[in-house]
RNA sequence: GCGCCCUUAGCUCAGUUGGAUAGAGUGUUGGUUUCCGAAGCCAAAGGUCAGUGGUUCGAAUCCACUAGGGCGCGCCA
């Protein structure tokens, strides 16, 4: 092993307690050495608690058996010393080379520190955003689409190979009132009087649609008022019906051109989509559409599998899914007395469609709202003999703005809806995917405007981006050669808030890894606010620039490794690291 | 009514596999700049981890119940 290389810490005390444990207790060489970082610097580096565990088979204190262990643990290079506390601690103390080896190793990793290996090579899909094409992105696809990029990288970085999918809903009963409710403010442009359904799409967009397509068209699709509203249930006492019945007039009208309209409202609202998500710096893989589902018949062939395994029957005309049989509340119609398919029987055959792609792990990121139909989605595959835990569904809570402490509504149909474009024209693209992944995913978002627009100290956003900004500015002023850093003498790095600095910068690969495991991105956002923190101490109590070489160079190979690692990190979470600001 | 999620400082929230004296930001109060960016730093104050009971060497964390909040429960998507 070179002087440069530092082992896996935990793994190699974990092998020096295992050995120990193989002379004290053999038999229990079965254990799992769990080590921990103490919260509190004085109880070391690392803590285990291997003592207490086994205190109760072995009968006797934990104290007395951390002694044992203590004797007989194989002498290491890297450890200063060790420790019994507490009810039976045994605490590591790393030798203070040790911390400084990660400023080299992070100078050296460059952009893949903090990537590791635990994934494997496994392939993982992970699934986001998947908003109906019906309108512009509001501020709760948004969350989704921070979390699930964010999600998307942080399990990149731990070895696993990332496919970013969006399902696009093109086909069903949403699409379908998009297009006639673009029909019908085209049939106002051209003049004809017809009232506009308060449960059809309100937003200014579709009149911009309609807009383009009178101009493109002319006249072309008009068709009279009476013809319109031929055979209306009212639109006060059933307005559903009322909207099914004017798509039906819609369809049988327009025939051949009806299809026209509706795949340019789809394509003019999934490109929009598609741009507003790219600015937001949230790119897939792959578009995966629902209506190719039906098209290529893996609808039929999905239902046929759950056919021949004798999961279906008929009851009222309908084909049903017996769900019950695997966990869920009540059985599920997949195809309709009229013969349609449900959007449930969509999402098995996309279901199994993804499993026969070869995915090792399969992540959904759905709307809390949906969590109801977690388990019948589990159910299905169940039925069709696939594991359904390679399937984990995470759930994304809503988010709610707040401007001057007020709460804003929102409703989507209604069109009173703040969209993701107005939020990261407000606030800024940084802010946004920041604010966003700050909360634990399944928990409730405030989203507060104004202090995420604000350029002051209570945004954690320009707290961070500010860190990296001054040591930008501080090895410029420097203006040697940052490719010198690497080599620098960095044993005089023994100050308090150095030693603080070092160990934070060493948790790092920790806190990527565990937020793979975790599936939570958030902790990448809460360890760089601390790193930003530590920074920030360290620059008002040293200054870097000193006249002593050695001195100097150690404290810009160390910062230099900071605002490596906060780069690394924000990067993450697709915020940007401005240099100046 | 049934199911899932949530409840931690005045406010917004972290808290890893159960671990030692429960943390951060904000707000409040006070201090800090001849010096690399004060968009910063330092300090004080602030807690029945919703409540009760249980599991054990040890519980904010696991289990049960209670209270409060959110969401879901359609031949909608």
């Amino acid at each position: 092993m070179s002087s440069t290389e530092t082992p896996d810490l935990k793994k190699h005390l974990a092998q020096l307690l295992a050995e120990a444990l193989g002379v004290v207790a053999p038999e229990m060489a079965a254990a799992t050495i769990e080590l921990e970082r103490p919260k509190q610097a004085q109880h070391g580096d690392y803590a285990c608690n291997l003592a207490m565990q086994l205190a109760k088979p072995l009968r006797r204190s934990p104290r007395e058996i951390a002694q044992a262990l203590l004797e007989s643990l194989p002498a290491s290079r890297y450890v200063a010393r060790t420790q019994i506390a507490g009810a039976g601690f045994i605490n590591f103390f790393l030798d203070p080379s040790v911390k400084r080896q990660t400023v080299k190793r992070i100078l050296r990793e460059g952009d893949d520190h903090g990537r590791s290996t635990l994934g494997q090579g496994r392939k993982v899909q992970v699934e986001f955003v998947s908003a109906n094409p019906t309108g512009p992105l509001h501020v709760g696809h948004g969350r989704g689409a921070a979390f699930g990029a964010s999600l998307a990288n942080v399990l990149e970085a731990a070895g696993y190979a990332v496919a970013r999918e969006y399902y696009v809903n093109d086909a069903g009963r949403q699409m379908d009132i998009l297009a006639l409710s673009t029909w019908l403010r085209y049939l106002e442009l051209n003049g004809i009087d017809l009232p506009f359904p308060p449960n059809a799409y309100q937003g200014a967009y579709v009149r911009a649609m309609a807009r383009e397509i009178h101009e493109a068209h002319g006249d072309r699709y008009v068709h009279p008022a009476l013809a319109v509203l031929h055979q209306m249930p009212s639109a006060e006492a059933e307005p559903e019906a009322h909207l099914d019945a004017l798509i039906a007039n819609a369809k049988r009208l327009l025939a051949q051109d009806y299809w026209y309209l509706h795949d340019l409202v789809l394509t003019e609202q999934l490109g929009d989509c598609r741009h507003d998500l790219l600015e937001f710096g949230v790119t897939f893989d792959a578009w995966f559409s629902e209506k190719s589902l039906a098209d290529n018949g893996l609808i039929e062939r999905a239902l046929g599998l759950l056919e021949q395994r004798g999961h279906l029957y008929q009851q009222n005309g309908a084909l049903w899914f017996r769900s019950t049989r695997f966990g869920d509340e009540k059985d599920r119609v997949v195809r309709r007395e009229n013969g349609a398919y449900t959007y449930f029987a969509a999402d098995i055959a996309y279901h199994l469609n993804k499993y026969e792609r070869g995915f090792d792990r399969i992540i959904n990121v759905w709307g809390a709202d949906h969590h109801g139909y977690v388990a019948r989605v589990k159910g299905a595959l169940d039925a069709l003999g696939l594991d359904p835990d390679r399937l984990t569904v995470s759930l994304v809570q809503f988010a709610v703005l707040y401007r001057g402490g007020k709460k804003l509504s929102m409703s989507t149909r209604s069109g009173e809806f703040v969209t993701l474009r107005e939020l990261r024209r407000e606030v800024g693209n940084d802010a946004a995917r920041f604010f966003y992944v700050l909360r634990k995913s399944d928990q409730h978002l405030d989203f507060d405007l104004d202090l995420a627009k604000s350029q002051s100290t209570d945004n954690p956003v320009y707290y961070i981006q500010y860190a990296h900004a001054r040591i930008c500015s501080v090895l410029e002023q420097w203006g040697g050669d940052p490719a010198r850093l690497p080599e620098a003498d960095i044993g005089a790095l023994t100050g308090a808030h150095e030693t603080a600095l070092l160990e934070r910068l060493q948790e790092y690969p920790e806190v990527t890894e565990n937020a793979a495991r975790e599936l939570s991105p958030h902790l990448v956002a809460y360890y760089l606010k601390d790193l930003a923190g530590d920074l920030h101490s360290y620059y008002n109590a040293e200054h870097f620039l000193v006249p002593e070489e050695r001195l100097r160079l150690a404290r810009l190979a160390l910062i230099r490794a900071t605002q490596q690692v906060l780069r690394n990190g924000l990067s993450l979470l697709g915020v940007s690291c401005p240099e100046k600001m």
